[in-house]
DNA sequence: GTCTATAACGAGATAGAC
DNA sequence: GTCTATCTCGTTATAGAC
């Protein structure tokens, strides 16, 4: 009994794996606006009918797929800031830092489609469901857990806050406070700062995806390591002492 | 004879515009993806083989599209620099830096499909002809700009450059040189870091315009204000004296 | 010469009957 | 699950109106 019910749960989980990796070889050939159910059964051989019982609609496939990507990104960050704790010196919360937004780029520019699909242009059409909040935030939450450290550390100078900006940072640290475990939690002026490194983080690395730097940047690994290390100087990070 | 010249000029130049119209209307509803020549002749009452009188392809209209769209964020920091000048002192080139950012989002944020259009992710099977490339530097030779002036009246103090970087800021330092007028010339340190901001500026951009800020940034106006500033006295725009 | 309309092609998607 | 009839698509050839 238990083995027929393993062997169609191992059957499910590897037809599964055959149709979002069709879809994922879709996307990057059309596009997500293109991906169509029907397409991606032909090329694993079943009839259409037979996905919905995989997925229940194109936009469940769709937030599969999203999902996937953001795990993916969220476990290379992690994996990048595990690695990189036995090769910097406990005090070097920058080369942490700097080693996180390596690997996130390095996943980006190794998986462009995906990274298009999470951090392009919305999908027409297509809302993202709750579900795909919680691994959206992976790679931030590592990003904010290094600063929590370096806070505790006192290895981390947060720039000052413009009054007008003051109402804000303190919303912005009362969320995360609300949402994340209290080892995350942050000072107002760190919380904006955060945010703010966080998205010209991927500004950099969409720019190098979406082929904003042809003919600009040439040497992009260098270039992106430059500004991963100010980005971290700048959000408060101190050099190593 | 020059009438009749006159009149047909004038008419394919309307119904050239009605074209594009509607399809950025299809844009928005559908995708630049989903783009149909078929959809967007029947929309404005032709029959589609009259639209190839216009546009020789379909990727041509797209090109229009996206050629228009540079156009007008490139117009909008244009204008927002125009207007500057008036309203801060000379010596104040961080408060036109931080005008024409302010100009390129409100730019964005007021129309989403063309920015996504040309901001977001690459459209699938379509690669840009030339005849985009200089369009699409207009909001970067706007910013350039800027830095030049800056310069020359020794109101800019860049960011070292480290030791790893210095061939490619010289690269892309000369490639300025190569592309621009001579007054945009700036050093290799400058460049570099223009270049740097510059995304970053878009990323900050592209994080409101596709979603990334739901849930996180509430006071988005302000919020991109400050980070627009920091960037601005990252780059080494010096705060008026 | 400039334009629009008809018709057709090959390829692909789609809906529904069976 | 299969088959078929009916859509859409980009694009071209052709013929006629202005």
């Amino acid at each position: 009994m238990t083995s027929v019910q393993g062997a169609r749960a191992r059957a499910r989980i590897e037809i599964t794996a055959a149709i979002k990796d069709e879809a994922r070889a879709q996307l990057a050939a059309e596009g997500a606006a293109k991906l169509s159910l029907r397409a991606v059964a032909r090329e694993v051989g079943m009839v259409s009918s037979a996905l919905y019982r995989y997925f229940p609609s194109r936009d469940d496939l769709l937030t599969a797929l999203i999902i996937d990507a953001y795990d993916a990104v969220g476990a290379a960050a992690e994996q990048a800031l595990a690695d990189s704790r036995a090769a910097t010196a406990p005090d070097d919360h920058l080369a942490r830092w700097t080693a996180v937004c390596r690997a996130v780029r390095a996943w980006a520019v190794a998986h462009p489609h995906e990274y298009a699909l999470i951090y392009g242009s919305p999908v027409p059409g297509y809302s993202a469901p709750q579900d795909t909040i919680g691994p959206a935030s992976r790679v931030a939450l590592v990003l904010i857990g290094i600063l929590g450290e370096a806070l505790a550390a006192e290895g981390v100078a947060p720039p000052p806050v413009p009054a007008a900006l003051r109402p804000e940072a303190e919303r912005i640290a009362a969320e995360f406070a609300r949402d994340l475990p209290p080892a995350h939690d942050l000072p107002p002026a760190l919380a904006v700062a955060m945010v703010a490194a966080w998205s010209q983080l991927f500004g950099l690395v969409s720019f190098e995806v979406f082929g904003q730097f042809n003919r600009v940047v040439e040497d992009r690994e260098t270039f992106f390591a430059t500004a991963a290390d100010r980005l971290g100087r700048e959000i408060g990070l101190l050099a190593r002492s």
